[in-house]
DNA sequence: AGATAAGCGAGACGGTACGTCCAGTCTTTAC
DNA sequence: GTAAAGACTGGACGTACCGTCTCGCTTATCT
């Protein structure tokens, strides 16, 4: 995934924006993407531990052992750096490989999204950070459109692969498919309960058994 | 739904409560209903405007016309005033009355939820407090236990009756059909997309279809 | 001393003043004495370990026994509270014996104030105090009518009758005799210095010096 | 007079104390002399107004136009901010020039007195400041050493020159001389009288009186 | 004896101020 | 010109009291 900075000004090593928009002399001393590091990892540190309405920048900027200014100069809010921490968390666990096994590909959407949850800080940050997703359109615009929009893209390929193999019927909708797939694995992280592959086969199973080419319509047998 | 009374000493007017413990002689002014109601009132407003993270007790004290100690007095924080409204207005979208048709009822089940979600105070107000469901244990095991509790038993229900009358297949799993049914809206409240009938139909369709019961796998009768 | 009540209705045992003032039926239940005494009694212990401004008539109630409206019911306001118990205490040390010696009575001037001072609650009560007195009418006048007004005729007393002595010189002014024998004594209590004998005696021996019948004037000699 | 600073980190004009202290580095924006001035004049303009009991720190700082966390950096209780005032008020009352008069510089010593009291802001402030200097140690010992202090060494020094010209009695007692010269005034200031000239002048003329050359018990030596 | 009426302890109530913490900005020195 | 440090205004926090107001109960007088 390709996730836009959110900062004016590039961190320097980031060679290829550089080039694109040359600014100009760059005078004074430049920013340091160690000092960039440092806030990103403080702001995660803090958020998994008190939750986004408990962040409290002066927090990060100690425990980043910088300036509150310094971080005022490189995110306009508390949310675009929230947004920022959330984009570079996410990015990993989208992609689905081409396996050329349908139920494979279906199960490895759900583990991506459980793994993310369960295994990396990805969890924890957008537990903390999912009220803000789902009401603060300055978060949650982008994400939807970088992060939702990539993983739906995904899923739609899968489900065209599986069309394209005969495993799944040719009407499948691709359009509510991420919903089933993946909302399973939200409302848990949510609402509780266990998120392992047993769970993921369960899900991936009846996603697979709905969208079943259809057999030739049996009569079934009059009720009495 | 039966919510537990957060207040220590519990409105005058909740008798079974005060049947159940029978508070000693009750001393000094008696705690009003009206103030109660008020507040609850001014949480939720200011909770769908502003967010969870954006609440201000000072406000909600201001808009309840009322003292900031009469709210401290009766919910040990923040959160614990959000869980409150949060039980009040979650009960009445819970329950699925039995219909005699297993479509219609698993229908209910998605509809009920988005129904609250999109036509309730309820769905803008669950949206302020996800974070905290999902994070703070205070307010999300308590929660767990009483809403989705109620809901899963719920759903599960109406799998039964729907296995008994033949329409899903006797091993159908109502375990994770909660997920399945209601994850996909929870899914779209946080990360976007419609909210309408037309969903609920689809998510209800690939969930019948996944759970039907089995063509008989062997003696298929002979096509011709 | 004659010390007004500050209650409307006076406690029952005030014979005098209920003959002056026969309220009215007097239905009810009637105030009772042992509260009255219970709040004069906190009210002092806690106004001399934290002084006026610290003072909580919550901590009053607590202390006495009481509830809040019992002692606004009796004054209205913690000032008058402080009003009376001053007037109680200081009325035992006002007057002053005539004794046919007009440094022995003089002394006794000092001496009262001293010992009120030093070894009675009134000091440290008036020492809580005396920025009310100040600055404060509601206290300051009646404390000037009642108390100081005493001590001023007190000295007038001594004063004259030590000019009918002979002791004093007949144009010996009363009207600043009170400020040079007590004033010394206030200024210690606010300022520091030792607060005995010793001191009341220089003190004495200067305002009696200083109001000596005048000898013959003797021609000083003229420097150089 | 010499008043020592309350705040930790004296203002950068005042020189000589960040010689004496010389504080590190000094980084960071440094506090503002303006600031510190303002709030002065402030606690200043609402003690005189309301007293100390009534003085609230959040009127000063939005009289002073400045947030209340700047007053509790610099004072660490509305006791020492007072203090402060206190000392600033009251030095310039304080010396007696040598005029070669010992009837006037007596008098300048109270006057000095009354016109503090009746012309200046310190009057109002020392009221409302009473109980605290009397009862308040971390008020009162301060205020006793440097103000106090100062004002018996002046007394000290007229004493001292009138006994030296011959116009005091040798063993003039200069340790109740100010208690005798100002506790008059402060005895007023509290309990009520005028205080004028002419009452500076009668208390001035007891003092005389009362320390003035014994006439000779035996016979004088014939001048010349 | 019962009705009437206050007194009383307890504690809820709307407010005001407390002293603290942060947000977001500004001002200094150091690099 | 960027950075760390930290002062600054302003707003909310959660607590403590103020002075008032219900409550249930007690203690008296009046009928």
């Amino acid at each position: 995934m390709n996730i836009p900075a959110t900062t004016v000004r590039p961190a320097t090593t980031d060679v290829a924006t550089v080039e694109l928009e040359p600014l100009p002399p760059l005078r004074g001393r430049p920013r340091s993407d160690r000092i960039h590091r440092a806030i990103l990892d403080a702001t995660r540190e803090l958020l998994v531990q008190d939750g986004f309405t408990k962040l409290r920048l002066e927090r990060v900027a100690a425990r980043a052992g910088v300036g509150k200014a310094t971080i005022y100069r490189r995110w306009p809010s508390k949310e675009a750096l929230a947004l920022e921490l959330l984009f570079e968390l996410a990015g990993p666990h989208i992609e689905v490989a081409e396996s050329g096994d349908t139920r494979g590909e279906l199960k490895a959407v759900v583990m991506n999204s459980v793994r993310s949850i369960t295994q990396t800080p990805f969890g924890p940050v957008i537990r903390a950070l999912l009220s803000q997703i789902a009401g603060n359109p300055s978060i949650g615009d982008p994400f939807r459109e970088m992060v939702v929009g990539a993983r739906r893209s995904q899923v739609a390929l899968v489900i065209e692969r599986g069309i394209a193999r005969g495993d799944l019927r040719p009407d499948a909708d691709p359009s509510v498919a991420t919903e089933l797939l993946v909302g399973p694995v939200y409302f848990r992280l949510v609402f509780g309960g266990r998120l392992d592959e047993a769970f993921a086969d369960r899900v991936v199973g009846l996603v697979l058994e709905g969208y079943a080419p259809r057999v030739p319509p049996i009569p079934r047998p009059m009720p009495r």
